[in-house]
DNA sequence: GAACGCCGTGTTTTT
DNA sequence: CACGGCGTTC
């Protein structure tokens, strides 16, 4: 079906009022205020059809931007359900990679390589460290983090190292300052970008070199950006230089949904948006197709404590539906417990299934608790973010050493793999031979060619930098018009990386070789998808990626992620934990006066839930090594009473709600006196040190008796604290 | 050069 | 608690 033949009414059909207003909007700058729900990625979807469509543009002139690839991949796939194949020459993707993929056009007009390597955070750290040290600042008095973070959002705001130096205001700063101008000139001699370079350089490019700027201001007749709350200034001006000829900017995105403050977003972006463009129409979208009444009136009630907002009210036409469950725990354990209880009570009894249920935290060391017990309980669950498989070691030395391949002038890839594995070149010598490609202006793969030149170097050492550069190069031979999967796999057996692995012998260098096949499997789907791809391309991919992006809805698992990450997705039941003060609300927050975002937060975490709701706090909880004792969270408070119900599962109190105490029948509470119910007589379980075997007893206050198979023993074991499973 | 262990310290969220 | 930095030992 070619799109001239595509039904335009279709396009429409079923939309309420001002979503159909959106899509039919013709040109001009439109901001979409569009709630929690309210069908913003149809709107979008259907918007760019429509434009198509109606003839108003053609796919390669739409730019779409969206927040996650894993938002770009679904929107592309959805416009091409409405409009074809022909939707794959639209540039439908994230600030950063589309940042990237025009600079790898126009990279050499600010003097780098079109090969550049873009660093991800933990690079950037190591890099900013090593700057400060290279200056001689005590890393303990500037923390290299807190100075990156500076650098970071002076990017952010589009400030280059000589306005910083020029706005520099304490000591502090003073050695922020020179940091970054000493990083930037890391940056650049690598041949690298950081993730802020990719937007800084792109207004750059387009400021010095106005033909580029108009070019793709022709080229893209249609501007949409998704999650418009969102973004940053550098965002905000790129969006600004790239709308102005045509002025068909299309901003879509909900204040109240702004939790990026911390990365430099800025929430006037959106506030702003009809002051920076008078002739703005506005559509607000505020029917939700989401959730139930009960949950949007709970979310309204919290987010209406905010004061900087565009005032909406959510609405919905499905109905009451169920009260929030709030949930009162004595401490983080107990907390888990019922956690687990709920979703398998749920399950089992109600119908839900695993996939049907998400468990969202403020900070990642939440999740641990809650996976020890989920373990226990028999739950299969997958963590979302967290320690992530793109920043493990071995992955990291794996890519490492392809980037090398790519860009040679990379010196943290470089730094990161020269002795791993281990071949003889300690921290004395890669100083050593630093020292020398500084003086020789050199890269440091260009020095270790030379290492045998060197006199400083000890022989062994030299021999093996040579080895090491030899091996490289032929690998670098090799490499040319090979596909990338074949190219990593030749890598790690030839530079011994696996056979040093393999050699450890642990359960731990299984897991690592067992993740590295992993990547080789993500490459050869790489070369699948793209053939002839070539391996720069690849590594942009993947430093672009971040593991929400491969979130499949796959097998039937609870899902556990930050509130963050949980942006932009939906579950029938949610359940929030740790909401107590100093958790949720974060402790920093509050010293930092940023509570409308953690509110913002809240209300995001809130209207994820399609049917059921649940909050829980714990009384006390260790956190970061120590005990504390926290109030339930203010948000806790901000909800109306006749929406929730209270229960708590403290000792001593029964089990039974602690307000309400008609409304819940304590058996409900299986959570806290279930884990008994859990492990029954004849089960077969599972021990971390004593292995297979069989419940012989159940005793009360969670204490079961276990016959071990291994030796035959018999033994008393606390449910809560012994590395217990079933099997 | 590498492995181990001790000490001190900083702990949010991430494209 | 967990990790990084640093010193000691092999």
């Amino acid at each position: 079906m070619s799109i001239n033949q595509t039904n335009i009414a279709s396009l429409v059909e079923g939309l309420n009022q001002p979503q159909r207003l959106a899509v039919e909007q013709a040109g001009g700058p439109l901001l979409v205020l569009a709630g929690a729900g309210s069908g913003k990625t149809r709107v979008l979807t259907h918007r760019v059809a429509y434009l198509i469509a109606a003839g108003a543009a053609r796919p390669h002139e739409i730019l779409a931007i969206t927040f996650t690839n894993k938002a770009a991949n679904e929107m592309k796939e959805r416009i091409e359900a409405l409009i074809g194949p022909i939707a794959r020459t639209m540039w439908i993707s994230t600030f950063h990679a589309a940042c990237a993929r025009i600079l790898r056009r126009d990279a050499q007009l600010l003097g780098y390589q079109r090969n550049f390597t873009i660093y991800d955070a933990a690079d950037q750290v190591r890099l900013v460290k090593r700057c400060l040290s290279d200056l001689g600042y005590d890393v303990k008095r500037f923390p290299p983090k807190g100075v990156h973070a500076n650098i970071s959002a002076a990017k952010n705001k589009l400030i280059d190292a000589n306005e910083f130096a020029e706005m520099v205001d304490g000591f502090f700063d003073d050695t922020v300052s020179k940091a970054y101008e000493l990083y930037q000139k890391k940056l650049f001699a690598n041949n690298a970008m950081d993730f802020d370079d990719l937007l800084l350089r792109t207004v750059d490019l387009f400021r010095r070199f106005p033909e580029r700027l108009e070019h793709y201001q022709n080229s893209f007749r249609h501007i949409l950006v998704d999650e418009y709350q969102d973004t940053n200034h550098a965002q905000y001006t790129l969006v600004n230089m790239l709308g102005q000829l045509h002025r068909n900017v299309c901003v879509v995105g909900d204040d109240d949904q702004s939790i990026y403050s911390w990365r430099g977003a800025d929430i006037r972006n959106i506030l702003d948006f009809e002051q920076d463009y008078p002739e703005a129409v506005t559509v607000k979208l505020e029917q939700n197709y989401r959730s139930t009444q009960t949950i949007l009136s709970a979310a309204n009630c919290i987010i209406a404590n905010n004061r900087d907002r565009k005032n909406k009210e959510l609405w919905t036409a499905l109905g009451q539906g169920e009260t929030i469950q709030i949930m009162e725990a004595e401490d983080e354990h107990s907390e888990a417990r019922f956690v687990a209880g709920e979703i398998s009570r749920m399950k089992h009894e109600e119908g839900f299934s695993y996939g049907d249920v998400a468990v969202f935290y403020r900070v990642n060391a939440q999740s641990r608790v809650l996976e020890d017990i989920l373990v226990r309980y028999g739950i299969p669950y997958r963590v979302v973010g967290g320690t992530k498989f793109y920043e493990r070691a071995e992955i990291k030395d794996a890519l490492a050493y392809l980037q090398l391949l790519e860009n040679p002038a990379d010196s943290v890839a470089f730094a990161r793999i020269v002795n791993s594995p281990k071949r003889g070149i300690g921290i004395a010598s890669v100083a050593t031979l630093t020292r020398y490609a500084d003086a020789e202006g050199l890269s440091m793969m260009e020095a270790a060619g030379q290492a045998a030149g060197i006199a400083d170097l000890r022989p062994a050492s030299a021999r093996a930098l040579e080895d090491f550069s030899h091996r490289m190069s032929e690998l670098a031979e090799a490499a040319a018009g090979t596909p990338v999967a074949e190219i990593m796999d030749e890598m790690l057996n030839a530079t011994g990386y696996v056979e040093a692995l393999q050699a450890e012998r642990t359960i731990e260098a299984e897991g690592r070789l067992e993740n590295l096949m992993e990547i080789v499997g993500v490459a050869g789907e790489y070369d699948r998808r793209a053939p002839g791809g070539s391996l720069g391309d690849f590594l942009q991919e993947i430093s672009l990626y971040t593991d929400i992006d491969q979130l499949a809805e796959e097998k039937e698992v609870v899902t556990l992620m930050t509130l963050h990450n949980a942006k932009g997705l939906e579950f029938p039941v949610v359940l929030i934990i740790g909401a107590e003060e100093g958790v949720f609300p974060h402790s920093r927050s509050l010293e930092e006066q940023n509570l409308e975002e953690e509110r913002r937060l809240c209300y995001v975490g809130m209207t994820r839930a399609m049917s059921r709701l649940y909050f829980s706090f714990a009384v006390t909880r260790n956190l970061y090594g120590s005990r504390s004792y926290n109030m339930a969270s203010r948000f806790i408070a901000e909800m109306p009473e006749d929406l929730v119900e209270v229960r708590t599962a403290r000792a001593g109190r029964d089990f039974r709600p602690a307000h309400d105490a008609a409304g819940a029948s304590p058996a409900a509470f299986i959570g806290e006196k279930d884990p008994d119910a859990f492990f029954r007589v004849g089960d077969n379980v599972i021990h971390a040190a004593f292995g297979k075997g069989k419940v012989t007893g159940v005793e009360p206050g969670g204490t079961v008796a276990v016959k071990f198979d291994l030796d035959g023993s018999e033994r008393k074991l606390m449910i809560d604290y012994a590395p217990i499973r079933k099997a």
